[in-house]
DNA sequence: GTCAATAGTTTATATTATGAACTATGTTGA
DNA sequence: TCAACATAGTTCATAATATAAACTATTGAC
């Protein structure tokens, strides 16, 4: 259907944002026949559209910009119970969204889940579904169809995305929570045009994902970016037992699990929110765990940082523990352990942690194939 | 001169080593007719030749294989003093050396390199150089040409890759120490097939390079792979101030340089070798320093595993480490930290620490040109 | 109103890969 | 020994895709 430099065209727009013909050439390094000819074909289409165009000296160049309507996709969270199901266009805006009870039961679940497609489909009219992709806590085999192992719904090689497939007639991907999530703020995000950032997200559990010449680092074994088991508590009097089977990993200290653990160790309660208000009442050990946590947090980013290089980070976090001691003590003590860059300003992003991100991630997989197609990164 | 195809098969078979046209055509997913055509091409320039045919049923297949004396490279290290400069084929062979005092001034640097590449060229007779490498500790522009900054050399903006460029009349490529390392043993080293795999080096400092998706990895400011200043020690009480204005640290506890001060504030030699001979006849100090030293080694190579997930990690240190406690420390602590995976056996490879060794990595970098071709990785 | 400047198109052509038929060169087994 | 088979590699007509250079289009500026 479409060549090569059909999706040269679609990607660097998606990318770098509306661009004319001629930045187009230059910025490829094609001729300007080429890129026109390219683009004729996505006008016709209805892939691209013309921009009111921009007036310099000399004729006026006419901005083209991927069309948001051009295609739907569909993005399914596992993340959490209840899943969350939503359609989006593709500029990754969400148009339509469903929650349903998160189903272990593999034949359940692929059921529940279709009669939601099925619902959303029925609110486009005839616009078409371009494909699925799902989010879930685990590890997903290199097809990116099958789960490979998900503590959460006690899965063990899954092919949830075959399933899935087959029962919506849509082409699947599955992927890591993290991964989802990163390459959909790859593709719809503020960041998109960097080619070297990081997101790490904090719940129950920690993620992390990152984003390398431009690509997603996945690693040997699929395992990249486990910082959630760094060995950041060193002294091992004080380190607790993970279940991973080793002592002092990030987790056991600072994921939103480990404060509740910790917070009702000493008395207190165990929400988040209380804590959080507690410290900012300056409750001593409330201030303690909040503050351990967030440094915690703060030393494996700086590991992150020095490592890896990233342009951003992005961190998702509850606003508790952004606005708090936790998040001052995060930033504080990353900064303090990286070497100085001439741009470290900003360099960590605080973001909202909100249910939908990981199925706008999981959107973002069937988006990347129309818009990188199929031999796209 | 060479299109695309030509400089697939090349890296192809630099890569993979060699195999017949019709592996490669099923390889790199191209037709049989396009791999025939390009393999004349470079077969008619000698830059591949026909390997003993090897039978089977059917027609026998016939092997290509880049031939090593197809192109020469001199490859140039500043990291110590001699400086090193090198002659290598194209599998990376050393075929002669020289070494020559290391000067920091410019013009008198460039002039005795100058000096040593015509003595090396002279004894090639016929044949051509096509290029030259240097790898220097200290940070290099993005153009491959100009060093940012080097303290061992006190340089900062010193453009010696336009220099010698100039003056020798052949492209030349400067990159850093660690990363020329790694570069070269991508390129002509046991790992050369694997994507995804990491080198370390440990001398007076400590250096770290990875290769992610099959290329190195840089970071947003070049500054990846920066392990020498992970923040490893967190006890305040015992961290030691850093050059860099930190406190704790890697390089203030597990470098040569670190251990020999270590060793010298407890009355004992600074020298490795005596050290290690301390050690390994029980003397109880002398096992703390090099036990704690090589400890924290692995705690950082742990985090370097658990962040980058490499197949392999090659650490390339003095042999009298590596066969004591240092060595044991630095593996146990390793596989101590890190998620067991399928496949951990053998991840760790010690690799003795050889002087050409940053000299052939530099060479490698004009190598790399002549495999990859001017858009190559 | 002409000219300079830049955007975009047309068209003939070059480059590069492909498919399918063909040749080459062996092994296998009656 | 020789036909049958299997696989490797080549040839050649063709398709796909990009290019260069000349062309048209559309404006601002003087």
């Amino acid at each position: 259907m479409f060549s090569t430099g059909h999706y040269l065209i679609l990607s660097s727009l998606s990318r770098n944002g509306p661009e004319s013909r001629s930045e187009l050439a230059l910025r490829l390094g094609m001729s300007k026949a080429a890129v026109s000819s390219l683009v004729r074909d996505l006008l016709k289409q209805e892939i691209l559209c013309e921009q009111t165009p921009v007036h310099g000296s000399g004729r006026p160049s006419v901005p083209l910009a991927v069309r948001a309507e051009a295609a739907w996709f569909i993005g399914i969270s596992l993340q959490d119970d209840p899943a969350i199901v939503v359609l989006t266009d593709l500029h990754g805006t969400v148009h339509d969204r469903m929650e349903l009870p998160r189903h272990a039961d593999l034949e359940t679940c692929v059921s529940s889940l279709c009669d939601a497609i099925t619902h959303l489909r029925k609110g486009l009219r005839s616009a078409k579904v371009s494909g699925v992709g799902m989010a879930l806590p685990g590890f997903v085999a290199n097809d990116r169809q099958t789960c490979l192992a998900c503590a959460a719904l006690g899965w063990r090689d899954v092919d949830i995305g075959g399933v899935l497939s087959k029962r919506t007639g849509l082409p699947t991907w599955i992927e890591n929570d993290a991964n989802a999530l990163i390459l959909g703020e790859q593709l719809f995000g503020a960041l998109r045009s960097s080619p070297d950032f990081s997101v790490i997200f904090i719940s129950n559990g920690i993620g992390c994902a990152n984003i390398v010449n431009g690509r997603l680092l996945r690693g040997y074994a699929g395992g990249a970016g486990e910082m959630s088991h760094a060995p950041i508590v060193t002294d091992m009097a004080h380190a607790l037992p993970c279940r991973c089977g080793n002592r002092g990993c990030l987790e056991t200290v600072a994921s939103l699990l480990a404060i509740g653990n910790a917070a009702r160790r000493a008395g207190l309660p165990g929400e988040i929110a209380e804590l959080a208000r507690l410290a900012a009442g300056a409750h001593p050990e409330a201030l303690s765990i909040l503050h351990h946590a967030g440094a915690s947090m703060g030393l494996a980013t700086a590991h992150l940082i020095q490592l890896i290089d990233p342009s951003h980070v992005v961190v998702m976090l509850d606003p508790n523990l952004r606005d708090g001691i936790y998040g001052h003590a995060l930033q504080r003590e990353t900064e303090s352990h990286i070497l100085r860059r001439p741009v470290s300003r900003g360099m960590i992003q605080f973001r909202d942690f909100e249910p939908d991100s990981f199925a706008c991630g999981a959107a973002s997989l069937a988006a990347r194939y129309f818009i990188f197609g199929p031999d796209g990164v």
